[in-house]
DNA sequence: TACATAGTGTTATATTATAACAATTTAAAT
DNA sequence: ATTTAAATTGTTATAATATAACACTATGTA
């Protein structure tokens, strides 16, 4: 298992605690109090925390969400659903879903090593 | 059927032709010699066209390219193979795929409207 | 101890994207 | 034809997201 250093630290705790996706610059304005002061020490953090897949970046958002698949040593496999309204984000995890996409070969008969899916609609609570 | 507006018509054709996706600022380089010059008139083109799904942004490149798929209207479901080395983008099309998740149901029963998968991994040249 | 690797701190800058406002064009509806 | 609404354009300024480059420090390990 991996040891987080001082920073990577600081920010995963921080993700790991807010119930949404959070964003690099709304990162960096929370741990400035902690000495975290540039943009770059902020995305070297996220850089890496990603890399070991403790946290996982919702590509349509620019933000990142602390992995909730306490399996999920590195991202290889990702699927969530965002709210198009509320823009709540969780994180899928389902057998089935992530078997067919593993196994999914496209025409050529390619595989791919990895992928990453999101599912926008609405909250249960938003419609 | 759309017809599209000049700006958008312009920008449709460049990445049409484009080989790999394109960014917004190499968008705006391309254009600048028709007399489009500020960044605001080629995001303004893309909403648009993304929009009516004449073209689709990949999310994990902030990159835009031509719908390859000639009965997809309207961009809500999306797959795309990313070679991560030549960066090559491809638009799957596979019914079986989009059956699987249009049909998709999150472990609440919850279905959804939309989605974007995005696969990774080397294309037959770079491996 | 020496060596390599990973992490930190810092300044500057690059890249991606939107706000706000005024004018013009287009399409449709009287 | 004339009015009206909606979409599009043009423009300046600025916000938000992300990386380059360099010097230094800590950590693990041979």
């Amino acid at each position: 298992m991996h040891t987080l250093s001082k920073n990577q630290q600081i920010i995963f705790d921080l993700i790991d605690k807010s119930p949404e996706p959070m964003k690099a610059y709304a990162i960096l304005f929370n741990v400035q109090k902690k000495g975290i002061k540039a943009p770059l020490q902020v995305y070297r953090a996220l850089d890496k925390l990603v890399e070991i897949g403790k946290i996982h970046k919702i590509e349509s958002r620019n933000a990142f969400i602390a992995c909730q698949n306490s399996s999920c040593q590195v991202s290889k496999a990702t699927a969530f659903s965002i709210c198009e309204i509320c823009e709540k984000v969780t994180e899928i995890s389902s057998a089935s879903l992530s078997k067919y996409l593993t196994n999914f070969k496209d025409k050529d008969g390619m595989k791919y090593s990895k992928y990453n899916l999101e599912f926008f609609g609405l909250c249960k609570k938003c419609r």
